[in-house]
DNA sequence: ATAACTGCAAATCTTTTGCTTACAG
DNA sequence: CTGTAAGCAAAAGATTTGCAGTTAT
């Protein structure tokens, strides 16, 4: 357990929304100036492998990059609208019921799930019809 | 509709797995050897718009690259073995149902979904416990 | 002490773009 | 004809890697 480490895992914790690299970094860089690229990506990949940490890609509304958020105890959707670039959150139990089925109707161990959505938020939906 | 596109088109619905631009560039240049991978992208990219293809990650079990699909009828799951790379597809009416909730209690129209699972196939898990 | 981690720079992989020529409707 | 698409080549964006020096345990 690094400094480094640290400072990126605070930074996620106290975040307030889904953050790409490059906004880690930034982020992280204003407590640890020195820290550098190939250090989150690193450290992102650990976090990764000890399920502490989940990738998202939402929908690549901005391009290719990922976007990180530290591991919900419940698993959620993550809903992307395409017009207004707007995230939501969705959890229910029905999303537990369907991996419960996954595991006993395939026998397939879950590890990680990804569940994400684009389309478009009431708000759009409600400025803009059509 | 050009010659290209039709190409890349029937190459996808004839392939048997889910495609990446590469292997998609290659099977098309069986048929029509002059092929750009330019081409190639910008013609998912139409597809995705026009919701004839959809795009998949399948957990980035090898790297960055994206996968593609003709749309299916019915939206599935996606079960990526982290172990053996295999991808089996499954569809429950959970998962239908799980949509139908998003809208009614967010108001969020959906265009898109992608769930994909990480985790063990019952293969792996059978050959090597633990 | 030593194994793991960092910063730096360069490399790699994937996707996008500008431009000119070619083709479909 | 005329707008859209293709091919080519170069650029951009995101991520990974090799290496030498540093740090945690």
């Amino acid at each position: 357990m690094t400094t480094q480490r640290r400072v990126l895992i605070e930074t996620m914790q106290e975040a307030k929304e889904h953050l790409d690299v490059s906004s880690l970094l930034a982020l992280a860089r204003k407590r640890e100036p020195g820290i550098d690229r190939a250090t989150v990506y690193r450290t992102i990949e650990k976090l990764k492998k000890f399920g502490l940490v989940d990738e998202l890609d939402l929908m690549h509304m901005n391009g290719e990059k990922h976007y990180y958020e530290v591991k919900p105890k419940r698993d959620h959707v993550h809903l992307a609208c395409l017009q207004c670039g707007q995230v939501e959150e969705f959890s229910s139990p029905l999303f537990e019921q369907l991996k419960r089925e996954i595991t006993e109707q395939t026998g397939f161990e879950i590890l990680v799930t990804r569940l994400e959505v684009g389309g478009r938020c009431s708000v759009c939906r409600n400025s803009n019809k059509r």
